[in-house]
DNA sequence: CGCTCCCGCCAGTAC
DNA sequence: GTACTGGCGGGAGCG
């Protein structure tokens, strides 16, 4: 449908000049969503879908990974995926709530942690809070295994990759009160550590991806913050829609209409990207700072820091403890080690609402007991 | 000029 | 091997 990615763009007579956000996963997302938000809708071909939308595989693998992750869609084969639908994004995010909000913190079992086999790598699973719901390889393998089988490899990618990465993001808004977050803030609580330039930039990045289609689906808003007029986002959930699933006011098409409260009369037609401009009436009060409950490091994983397979400097989970060092061997910019408290206080001033604080100081709460419960080790590394 | 974030290379996985 | 997936970060659009 609209732009084929193929031509080169103009050079030619009609100056057709290039518009990035022509080209935006917001958009994109939004037209993946009314093409198959339809009855009768149930499979979804991967290459029919980049073919229709006019665009490269590679975009549709990044839409799909994060519809999967809120429950949308389902990976069923190869190239292909089952439409859930918006019915289905109520129980995915119950389901992302509880995972952060159980204390599985302990719960799960890491105790292959000092691994030190040389070749063969594998290593924990911890299923413990982010069940990746990437289709698992079928569902043969329940994870009902006792011992650990899955491979070192495999959950450092899929620690990366878009789906986790959004589901940890929503996690941040579903299990604090925290009402706005910017990605800054979410790529530092998600890092737990390794606050390298440059790992934080990438994450940022994917962070960016994220938040488009979840703005393109209304589950969230951009907006800034009060105080610093710094970009932030604002959770929107399944504010307004009626649980039937009502998918059909949610695909806000081009005309963009708001299933929520307001109803801009939509001022330009910059597709509902993330995109802060309208945002009215939007009560600014926001900054109640409730505490968060037992909150919960959402993902956490301590992969055993098997220093072989150095595919790439290994970033450790959302909240991985903080004083493992990366296994980077080539960077020395890679951070040593901190303690606790030092890292407490240099970062906790720099979210700007007690609610992140409040956040923060629960994960590294968590982590200091897991690490210490787990790991057998003392989790303060003095530093300073 | 800094924030966004598209684009597509290419490594890792699945057949 | 080939095909499918998808991490990653360069670098350009845009405000």
């Amino acid at each position: 449908m609209p732009v084929s990615s193929s031509s080169l763009p103009e050079s030619s007579s009609r100056h057709y000049t290039y518009s990035r956000k022509q080209k935006s996963l917001g958009l994109l997302c939004s037209n993946f969503l009314s093409m198959y938000n339809k009855d009768g809708i149930e499979l979804i071909g991967l290459d029919e879908a980049a073919a229709r939308l006019g665009v490269e595989r590679r975009r549709i693998y990044d839409i799909v990974n994060v519809l999967e992750s809120v429950g949308v869609l389902t990976r069923k084969a190869k190239n292909k995926y089952t439409w859930k639908g918006f019915g289905a994004i109520p129980k995915a995010l119950q389901n992302l709530k509880e995972e952060g909000f159980s204390s599985n913190f302990k719960k799960f079992d890491v105790h292959n942690i000092a691994k030190v086999s040389d070749d063969d790598d594998d290593d924990e699973e911890d299923e413990g809070f982010f069940n990746p719901i990437t289709g698992s390889q079928t569902e043969t393998s329940k994870s009902t295994s006792i011992l650990k089988s899955s491979s070192v490899k495999v959950d450092n990618r899929r620690e990366k990759s878009l789906g986790l990465l959004t589901q940890n993001f929503v996690k941040l808004f579903l299990c604090s009160s925290a009402e706005l977050i910017s990605l800054d803030e979410a790529a530092r609580l998600l890092l737990g550590n390794a606050h390298n330039t440059s790992v934080m930039r990438t994450k940022v990045r994917r962070l960016y991806d994220i938040a488009n289609v979840l703005s393109s689906m209304n589950l969230i808003e951009k907006t800034h913050t009060v105080d610093t007029r710094k970009p932030a986002f604002r959770w929107l959930g399944l504010r307004g829609k009626s649980e039937k699933g009502s998918a059909e006011a949610l695909v806000l098409n081009e005309s963009k209409k708001r299933v929520f409260g307001t109803d801009v009369t939509n001022v330009s037609f910059k597709k509902n990207k993330v995109d802060s401009s309208n945002d009215q009436n939007f009560n600014k009060s926001q900054q109640k700072h409730k505490k968060v409950e037992n909150l919960v490091p959402a993902d956490d994983r301590s992969r055993s820091e098997d220093s072989k397979q150095a595919s790439k400097s290994y970033q450790f989970g959302p909240f991985a403890p903080v004083n493992l060092t990366k296994i980077s061997n080539s960077e020395n910019d890679a951070k040593p080690v901190h303690d606790w408290e030092s890292l407490a206080s240099t970062y906790r001033p720099q979210y700007h609402n007690q609610a992140l604080r409040d956040l923060f100081s629960h994960y590294m709460e968590a982590w200091k007991s897991w690490y210490s419960e787990v790991a057998g080790k003392t989790p303060i590394k003095q530093i300073s």
